[in-house]
DNA sequence: AACTCCCACAACCGCAATCAT
DNA sequence: GATGATTGCGGTTGTGGGAGT
């Protein structure tokens, strides 16, 4: 049996919304709120709309301050390489966009920004990364330019990534080792995520860990390869005045270069004032490829009690190793911003 | 002018997380 | 703690308009 519906089907109106029904959300809102409950707010505003509808169509379209229209350069960059480092988590990345909403942030993404940098790559190669995540890229990259053996895991790419990306497992053919070259070209060259500030933290020991997780920075992905999100706290939605720095910390990595063994990250989040707050939020993923668990001296627990700023922490990543091989045997931090 | 195709954007849907009782 | 209601998110679909034939 399924849920029941959110309202009468029947007796709503769907499509698109008229030059009336528009005036009527907006004057109603702004005289006297949403009352925490959009369910109600249709029959008070005397639409016959859905109450997710008249949510969707104010925060999209009627709410103050919505940017319409092209756009930027830096927008471009910071969509770029926020969905680098965190995958298509529209909402946190429309978070860093004033006035964007996440629904036009992901269209623009997926109508237009997406080809953009398509077409920065020869046709040779197009085939080849057409369906891996950009972080996949990164990989290539970054096993190219250290000049590294066959990157673990890639027979697990699709484990980690949105399923979105991948054709079914059985046309999946990568190596990791054909045709780089050209995407190693565009990468460091062109690629728009290399062009800022952010994207100089994306260093290639950040890139193999992040492609252990696909496009999924924050995701845990259990042993089915299912994937699901970390928690936040609060409702789980991260609004802009909680944004801060999270960071990752990678330990046991020993245990997953055979892919036997398993690993764990400790999540925390920064305060507004950038000092990494130990005791604070702090939710754990614990992930593993096989029945043999890590030790319990990593597992379950938050060792780390130090209180950074975020400055140390850009020295520790900018100072990390970058070669993979080694990274394995070391501890790796990673952190995004957003 | 009529038709088809393509693209951009708006809107919908289902799911999961969270809240309220 | 259980359950239903609500909210927010991300993937997908629908729609309208412009371009091409």
């Amino acid at each position: 049996m399924g849920r029941a519906p959110c309202c009468d089907k029947a007796n709503v109106k769907k499509g698109p919304w008229s030059p009336e029904e528009d005036t009527k959300l907006k004057e109603y809102i702004e005289k006297n709120g949403t009352g925490g409950n959009w369910i109600a707010l249709p029959q008070k505003a005397g639409l016959k709309r859905c109450g997710k509808s008249c949510r969707l169509r104010w925060l999209n379209y009627l709410r103050p301050n919505i940017k319409h229209g092209e756009f930027s350069d830096d927008e471009d960059r910071i969509i770029c390489t926020l969905y680098a480092n965190i995958g298509s988590r529209w909402s946190i990345i429309a978070a860093q966009l004033p006035g964007r909403t996440d629904n036009d942030i992901k269209n623009y993404w997926n109508t237009k920004l997406k080809k953009k940098l398509m077409g920065l790559l020869p046709p040779s190669s197009n085939h080849q990364i057409r369906n891996k995540p950009p972080a996949t890229l990164f990989h290539e990259s970054s096993h190219l330019h250290n000049d590294h053996q066959n990157p673990p895991f890639t027979s697990s790419y699709r484990d980690f990534s949105p399923s979105y990306y991948y054709p079914s497992p059985s046309t999946i053919s990568f190596t990791g080792l054909e045709s780089t070259s050209a995407v190693m070209a565009s990468t460091t060259n062109n690629f728009p995520y290399f062009q800022n500030q952010e994207a100089s933290l994306v260093s290639p020991s950040m890139q193999y860990y992040y492609n252990m997780f696909g496009s999924e920075g924050s995701c845990s992905t259990s042993s089915d390869g299912s994937c699901s999100q970390i928690s936040h706290g609060g409702r789980g939605d991260v609004k802009q005045d909680e944004m801060g720095f999270h960071l990752f910390h990678h330990q046991n990595f020993n245990n997953l270069s055979n892919g036997k063994g398993g690993f764990d990250d400790h999540h925390h989040e920064l305060s507004n004032n950038n000092k990494f707050m130990p005791g604070g939020e702090t939710s754990i993923i614990n992930q593993w490829t096989s029945s043999e668990k890590p030790s319990d001296q990593y597992f379950g627990q938050t060792p780390l009690l130090m209180e950074y700023g975020i400055e140390e922490i850009k020295q520790m990543i900018s100072g990390h190793n970058n070669n993979i091989e080694e990274n394995k045997r070391e501890e790796g931090m990673m952190y995004y911003y957003y």
